[in-house]
Parts: C-alpha cells; structure tokens; sequence
DNA sequence: TTGTTGTTTCGCCAAAATGCGAAACAGTGG
DNA sequence: CCACTGTTTCGCATTTTGGCGAAACAACAA
C-alpha cells in the first residue's frame, strides 16, 4: 500500500471516524449478526430515534452500513464486512508491538 | 465475539477515534514500514511540531502506538499490527454486503 | 554554567461533533 | 381524504477536537 492520496486519506479517516463512538460501536455490534431495521437499533441504544438516526447516516457516509427500505421500515446491513475481523482483532487484545515480532493471536487474515 | 461491555466498546471507539484523521492516518502510514522518531513524523506531515505531538500522544493514548526514548530522540512504532490489515481491507475497497440473513420482523412495541 | 537539539505542554480560539425535541416525510390502512 | 407508524431532517445549546505559537522540559555538548 504504497501511495495513499490525501482524498483516499480522508475518506478512510471518515470510516475510523464513524466508528470512532460508543453508540455506533454498539450498532455496528448488532449489525455483524445480522441486517436490522431502525427500530430494533434503537431499542438497543441509549438515545432517542433522531440520535440514532444520525449515528446511522453517518456511518452510511462513511460507507459502513447500507440501508434498504421495505415497506415500512428500513434495514441496515453492515456493507464493510472486514470491520468485524478488525473488532475481533481488538477483542483477541491485538496488541504488542511488531518490532518483538510476538503478535498476539489475532485472526485477521 | 459475544458481550462486549461498555467501558470495552469505549476503548475500542478510543481506538477508531484515534485512527479518524487524515494526519493520524498518515502518521500510521509512515509507521507500518518502521518505526520513526518524531523529527521524522514532523517532516512528512503537514503541521508544526507541537500539533504532531499532540496527534502522536493521541494514538499514544488509545495504544495504537508505544514510544521509546533513545537517546536525544523519541522513536514511535505501531503496536497494533491488525491496524495494518484493516487499511489493506479498505485500500482494496474492501465493500461488499456480507449477510444475507433474514431479520425477524419488528417488534418494536 | 550556558547553549543546542528534540519533544511535549499550555493557552487560546475556530471548527466540528453530540444529543435532544419538534417538525417534516413517506408508506399504509381506514 | 385523514390518521398512524417508522424514519429522517432541522435548529439549537453544549462539549470535544484541531492547529498554532510560545514556553517548558530533557538530555547532552562546550
């Protein structure tokens, strides 16, 4: 991964942003299993339907999560599928520095 | 990946917040073939010394990176490899709509 | 001691993110 | 058409970040 763009940059910055809260953590959380509509996300959050709302769309704009209406209501589904291998990389504590070259178990790829 | 209590997800999002701009991005960038000291980080970034720093002990803080002190210098260094596997994932456009699995209809109320 | 280099901390201020309730929208059914 | 449910947008107050220069530190040399 030679060259980056500073365009590139941001965008992937826009992704760590976006998961980069709690509450959107905990959405994303529910999303590994499986694709969910608005209505069961709030429910697990803390806040209201408009603050849920807004931590959906911003994690649609970073490209995280697409949304799908059906009928009534809207599913989201996680679009990002590697988001829950880096999750379990930091669950397994990734850590520990390369220069050891004594890498924890981490399953990513 | 089963309970993830909230003080967890808080670090995690610590972790995510970190990696979410665009200079932090490049700092990893830079760190993901060697370790660097700081003088380095500052010639290949865009702002002075201090704002530098002050993106360095934010990694720092959410152990994305581990410094060490040699000499008249500080060297930084990567200590979550994982990090490294994920911007690959998102380098090679790493979209795609995993799960397919059906939600059980709303039972919101 | 004084000076020098490498790095961090400190104020300060501008810009962006958060959360909330009200209001607006979009389908669906009566 | 109107009412109702599910969801998003809006306006606003509060909090958090970002970047900058000056100043403070730390280790070492003269």
């Amino acid at each position: 991964m030679a060259k980056v763009t500073p365009v590139q940059r941001k965008q992937r910055a826009a992704v760590f942003k976006a998961l980069g809260h709690p509450a959107r953590l905990r959405i994303i959380e529910e999303l590994l299993g499986a694709e969910r509509c608005v209505c069961e996300l709030v429910e697990v959050s803390e806040g209201g339907w408009s603050t849920v709302s807004r931590h959906l769309s911003v994690l649609k704009a970073a490209g995280v999560v697409e949304d799908e209406k059906r009928g009534l209501q809207v599913y989201y589904r996680l679009s990002l599928p590697c988001v829950g291998t880096f999750l379990d990389c930091l669950a397994g504590g990734g850590h520990r520095s390369a220069n050891t070259g004594a890498s924890k178990s981490c399953a990513c790829r």
